[in-house]
DNA sequence: TTAGGGTTAG
């Protein structure tokens, strides 16, 4: 039970107001070396000490009984132990007990040194020492079981677990409360819940840590409607109350369900046990709420919390990101480093996602000098944000240099800078390094084989993309998601196979989702399919009818074939859905400034240098060949279509850019649509003529466009 | 003098 501080400062007091000259105050006294300590009083100045975590301290309370020879008592020897382990610096505790060669050792001292070990994150050292204990001929009792079954869940295999099981039989402890609990636990941190059930139901005894660990259980295996049947058994069935672990392990599942109605009765139950000011509980509800889509909700709790720990802001800063309130985010971010919260990985890994979609190099960079000042730079799960953050905003260089200083990478490093280098049509390298780690021992994990297939698809690699494909099946445990399938279709449709495709679709296990039937539209637009195009689009406004974005590709297909009342008709049908196609914008950072331009602005100041050379521009790729692509100005009036066309949103940025940015920078612009085929090919003749590099960023991926060509190979 | 359960993110 944690102590409130005043009450260890009091303690502290009491002890040294009772304590007899020399002893009496303070820090003089731990420094004291002749022998007028008894060991009773060293022991109280230990239990002290343990309230204040004061290494320095325990040091010298550590001469203090070596100088009086109190070593070979038991009580002393583990009450300092244990105060090494608390303030912070296991590896004394461990030599303390290693060395006391002469000291006694009896199962107390070792169940607390294994302890420690368990809580320390150190399970096979803890297993270590339990196995050396037992070979001195000490038996193991219920509090040493105890204390290893959670080292034993921490070891990554449930083996370890499986044989302490046994062990627990045959030292008759299975009938423990507690070991009946820590081994629920252990199981179901292993992600075996039919044996943490089995034990649960054979428990004899059961008391309200035991259902939580039932809660947690199914929530860590995401099985969620069992974790709220548990808690309402909780309810039911048992005569404590919910706690805090109860009430947040159920919140948490309800937050996951986007189940808004029960979560508000957890609330409601909180409120009238008196749990809603805990921490734990007011996290759990601000997560439950923005993961049901009450941001608002969320943050007037927020609002009230006096104590924000890390996870508030966590929360907070995730929920901005979730309902895209990306800017939002990044000021609760700064917000919190103002107010001295220290940011964990959670934080990192939320606000950079966040400026990842904002495509904000700028802030981005803020940030990553934010992890180095707090030392998160080697941290694997930062490193790939960072990664990912980079490549988004436009820079794959930045991208590699994070990944190169990585010095342990893991399969989310790896991933995240293949799923860069596809982003930047860098294709081959991405499958280069797809093998690269592969050689190096790290299993692919889900996403790792979406960024491979999807780096297969566009460089239109059929055969390595098929072995990939199959290959998923050897992974343990790791079955073909949309995603994957997608990724297929995409790479048949890129090579006009629209038929083989869609037999693929047709022999898929799982229902083809939207991604899957939209990758088949897409190459139906590129190769002017209309009767595969026309069915498939069908099947896709019946399954997402609010989606503009296929509307309007089948409205450009039927425009290009000439075949205008039928592309009308599909608009009207848009209309009559209540479908509003997103307004296209587009923008671009000069000397961090961000300028927004939507199609026709004119609200720029430098709008007329913007529209002068728009006109040239548009002279000097007509002398290049250029020919309007006018399906792509759907709403003008015949006759104003070309014109129509020049005034897009990402052409004025592109004006801007080449106005403003010094020769040779690299031009980049961001689009919140697809990017439109006109503005496609007038990209490409602009970066021959003006030899300049220009990446635009739409929705989807990024086209980088060198010398008259784009990353994309022109299919998008 | 020793023991069991918890919220966020990827």
């Amino acid at each position: 039970m944690k102590v409130p501080f005043r009450l260890k400062s009091n303690k502290i007091d009491a002890i040294f107001h009772s304590t007899p000259s020399p002893l009496r105050l303070s820090h003089q006294s731990y420094r004291q070396t002749s022998s007028t300590h008894s060991s009773t009083r060293l022991n109280n100045l230990l239990n002290a000490t343990l309230h204040t975590k004061n290494l320095k301290h325990a040091t010298q309370i550590h001469t203090q009984i070596i100088t009086n020879n109190y070593t070979c008592l038991p009580f002393l020897l583990n009450n300092l132990l244990s105060l090494y382990a608390k303030c912070g610096n296991i590896n004394r505790s461990v030599l303390l007990f290693s060395t006391n060669h002469g000291g006694f050792k009896n199962v107390v001292i070792w169940t607390s040194l294994i302890t420690h070990l368990s809580r320390f994150s150190k399970p096979f050292k803890a297993l270590t020492f339990f196995n050396e204990m037992r070979s001195t001929g000490i038996y193991p009792n219920h509090f040493t079981f105890s204390a290893i079954l959670p080292a034993c869940a921490d070891s990554m295999t449930v083996q370890h677990g499986e044989q302490m099981h046994c062990l627990i039989w045959k030292h008759g402890f299975q009938t423990d409360i507690f070991v009946g609990t820590a081994l629920v636990d252990m199981y179901a941190k292993c992600t075996d819940m039919t044996s943490a059930e089995r034990v649960f139901a054979e428990m004899p005894d059961r008391n309200l840590v035991s259902w939580n660990s039932m809660i947690v259980g199914f929530l860590q295996k995401k099985l969620y409607y069992r974790a709220v049947e548990i808690f309402r058994e909780v309810r039911r069935q048992v005569s404590d109350s919910p706690d805090e672990v109860s009430c947040s392990g159920v919140l948490s599942a309800c937050a996951n369900m986007g189940c808004l109605e029960f979560g508000r009765q957890v609330h409601g139950i909180a409120f009238k046990l008196g749990l809603v000011a805990l921490t734990y509980v007011n996290n759990s509800l601000m997560d439950m709420y923005c993961k049901c889509g009450l941001f608002g909700d969320a943050l007037e709790l927020f609002k009230t919390i006096g104590d924000r720990d890390v996870v508030a802001w966590n929360v907070v800063i995730m929920g901005c990101v979730h309902s895209g309130k990306f800017e939002e985010a990044c000021r609760y971010f700064w917000f919190m480093r103002t107010e001295g919260i220290a940011p964990d990985e959670a934080t990192y890994s939320s606000v950079l996602h966040a400026s990842a979609s904002l495509s904000a190099l700028n802030q981005g960079t803020l940030i990553h000098d934010q992890t180095i000042k707090t030392g998160f730079m080697n941290n694997a799960c930062v490193a790939s944000s960072l990664i990912t953050m980079y490549a988004k905003s436009g820079s794959l260089v930045d991208a590699n240099r994070v990944f190169e200083e990585i010095q342990e990478r893991n399969v989310v490093c790896w991933t995240a800078m293949i799923a860069a280098c596809q982003q930047h049509g860098c294709a081959n390298q991405a499958i280069e390094l797809f093998e690269e780690m592969l050689g190096k021992g790290i299993e692919p994990d889900y996403i790792s084989f979406v960024s491979v297939l999807s780096a297969c698809s566009h460089a239109g690699h059929v055969k390595e993309g098929f072995v990939y494909f199959s290959s998923m099946t050897d992974v343990p445990g790791m079955n073909p998601g949309p995603e994957h399938y997608a990724c297929m279709v995409d790479l048949l449709g890129r090579l006009g196979k629209l038929e083989e495709a869609k037999r693929f679709i047709e022999s898929m296990p799982i229902k083809p989702d939207s991604s899957v039937l939209g990758a088949l539209l897409g190459a139906c637009r590129n190769y002017g399919n209309l009767e595969i195009g026309r069915e498939i689009a069908k099947r896709l406004f019946e399954l997402e009818p609010d989606n503009p974005g296929n509307y309007v590709l089948l409205a450009n297909m039927l425009t290009r074939k000439g075949m205008m009342e039928e592309a009308d008709e599909v608009r009207r049908l848009m209309g009559v859905n209540g479908v509003r196609k997103e307004p296209g914008c587009s923008w671009i950072d000069v000397k961090n400034i961000t300028s927004v331009f939507t199609v026709h602005d004119r609200s720029h100041s430098r709008t007329d240098e913007i529209y002068e050379m728009l006109r040239k521009l548009e002279e000097l790729v007509i002398r290049k060949g250029y020919k309007p692509e006018t399906q792509f100005a759907i709403n003008s009036v015949e006759g104003y279509k070309e014109q129509s066309l020049w005034y897009h949103s990402e052409k004025l940025a592109l004006a801007l850019g080449l106005l403003a940015l010094p020769v040779g920078a690299p031009i980049i612009i961001k689009k919140n649509l697809r990017t439109c085929g006109d503005c496609h090919t007038v990209m490409k003749f602009a970066s021959e003529i003006f030899g300049r590099e220009i990446i635009l960023r739409d929705v989807n991926r990024f086209h980088r466009f060198t010398n008259g060509l784009c990353s994309c190979k022109d299919y998008w």
